[in-house]
DNA sequence: TCAATATTGTTTCAAATGAAACAGTTTCAA
DNA sequence: TTGAAACTGTTTCATTTGAAACAATATTGA
């Protein structure tokens, strides 16, 4: 059995890490958020992946794939909620003149007029539930992600040098 | 129209805040990171959601709603990830002789095998992508993001009040 | 020019997710 | 004891997501 408690040195790998326990609350601040956006949009007629969407879109038409790499997602994903977006008359698709592959996403005057209207409440509800962080802690938790993110890009070396000795 | 690079005060509000540049790089961290551990877990039968219950599944048996709980998500959706756990023979339902609602998740031998070998793979490999952070940044991304999930437990009591001054 | 290759977006499928309705069980107050 | 309310887990449905295969188009190099 392991002895959890271990005054001395760094010897918890096997039960929990500080960087186990930075992940964990990560993924709860941002379940927790993900429910606030959700409620929110609850009764504009939006989900909130939807309204990422809106908010990548533009009068001019944007193509699917730039709006799925800033989404990280992949561009099967926004195809159903494209459609979903111009049933509801948010959107549309226009061809590119240029790239007849590209497919143009194009805010519709509907879909504008909804943005303008949800993106500034959308901001200031957000500002307000990190009220429990100061400027400046909102400042540095801006920098430790960005730099979490930097590192992220760069993949870890170690994934193709295979086993070293475990201790 | 908004003069975005106003240089004194602090008048960004439709275009970005600190605030929303957090958010972002949350989710965008959030979403290498479940990307990465996907990957992992390619060839090891399982899939993300599927490894999380496991790790929060016991060999003596837990709710399912403290699992759903845990996972900050509804009781629905482990129902169908558990069947398949299931039928991969690494988990089984029990009945809780203490209340015929509950019906207790437990790791099965083969279960808590997988579990010894996977997670401290896991944690390895998530401290080396996170080595970009020092020790010190990791501590301390982690107390942030604690002090913000606690400031988001509580609901914003604004939510309520209705609009005030926009001023 | 032309064939090999890459890119863009869709289709298809399996899995995960959120929400509502539901049945079985428990709790609690009258 | 009984009936209302709460709790637990499942079912059902719509949406989202990841992955692979695919058709149409563009790019590249011989």
């Amino acid at each position: 059995m392991s002895l959890s408690t271990e005054p001395t040195g760094r010897q918890q790998s096997s039960e929990t890490t500080p960087e186990l326990e930075a992940y964990t609350l990560l993924r709860q601040v941002h379940s927790m958020l993900e429910t606030y956006n959700r409620y929110d949009l609850r009764g504009e007629d939006l989900t909130v992946p939807q309204f990422m969407i809106l908010n990548y879109a533009s009068r001019n038409g944007v193509p699917l794939s730039e709006i799925s790499a800033r989404m990280m997602c992949d561009n099967s994903n926004l195809t159903g909620i494209v459609d979903r977006l111009i049933a509801k008359g948010y959107v549309e698709r226009r061809p590119d003149p240029n790239d007849r592959r590209v497919s143009l996403i194009c805010l519709t005057e509907a879909g504008a007029e909804k943005l303008r209207n949800l993106r500034p409440r959308h901001h200031e509800r957000l500002r307000k539930r990190m009220r429990s962080l100061s400027e400046h802690e909102v400042q540095q938790l801006r920098e430790l992600l960005r730099s979490l993110y930097s590192g992220l890009l760069a993949p870890v070396e170690d994934d193709r040098k295979g086993q070293e000795t475990d201790g």
